[in-house]
DNA sequence: CATTCTTTTTGACAAAGTCCAAATCTCAGC
DNA sequence: GCTGAGATTTGGACTTTGTCAAAAAGAATG
């Protein structure tokens, strides 16, 4: 994120002290949760609501800005890096999440053909494994 | 599911009324939710508590016995077609969810390598898109 | 049948997130 | 630099989905 600022003034977002510590946040430590945001916030700027934390992401996450990504078993996490096209990779064991370039090149893997009538829009995909730090603990 | 009463003794489950009775429920409603599928179990056999159903269906997941799949807000579903290697096609307004065969044929879209030295071991993809029915919905 | 081990039930609890109303802040206009 | 309208933030209660633990009930072996 080059500019939070002008990010939020192209959105229309008026600019808060939260809102910037929370596009930070999200910058500084991508796939972060909600809560680990809520820290790392509260250490930039002292302060912040749960429910602030909540509704930036929300607000942010509608219009586009940052991403959000609900693995099962685990909070939402957010990210920053959007528009191309990456998938991610979670440890089954700790929930650490890796970006991993789409598999199928740069192109969108979205066969955009509809199946049963539906207007597909994304496809997802997330891969599942084991972290090397679990692999370590399961051996020993 | 050809005989429940079978699949269980297979797997070294004692078998109960309530097993087979959610075992029958998650044949019949594919994607269904706990819930869904408690109040499918209580037309069948008449009571179950909220909590057997969830033992059930955790051992049944557990064993491979029958699949849990949760996507982005939605409790988690589940479903009794295994090992075919398909993927899901869900409704973003109304969860709605279907099964869709796998896009790269019939082998796993399991690219194996590892990544970040990940032991991967499953690709799981969602596409994610709006059903008919929600389509017509937001047009009127 | 009786015993042992597993399953089911009940009720409390936990995590993640939303709803709502009151207080506060942002920013355009003067 | 003020002011005021409208948006944002806050605090607290609440909801949903699911788990934990102990007691009661049931299955299956001898």
């Amino acid at each position: 994120m080059r500019d939070p600022e002008a990010t939020l003034r192209q959105h229309d977002l008026p600019v808060t002290a939260q809102r910037l510590a929370v596009l930070r946040a999200v910058s500084r430590h991508p796939h972060a949760t909600a809560d680990d945001l809520a820290e790392s916030v509260r250490a930039d700027i002292g302060t912040i609501s749960r429910q602030s934390v909540y509704n930036v992401l929300n607000v942010l996450t509608d219009k586009g800005i940052i991403r959000r990504i609900q693995p099962a078993d685990s909070p939402a996490r957010y990210e920053d890096r959007i528009g191309d096209n990456h998938h991610h990779l979670v440890c089954r064991s700790c929930g650490k999440t890796e970006d991993v370039c789409c598999a199928v090149g740069d192109a969108p893997c979205l066969t955009a053909h509809s199946h049963h009538g539906f207007q597909i829009d994304e496809a997802e995909v997330i891969y599942w494994g084991t972290c090397p730090a679990c692999q370590k603990k399961k051996r020993s």
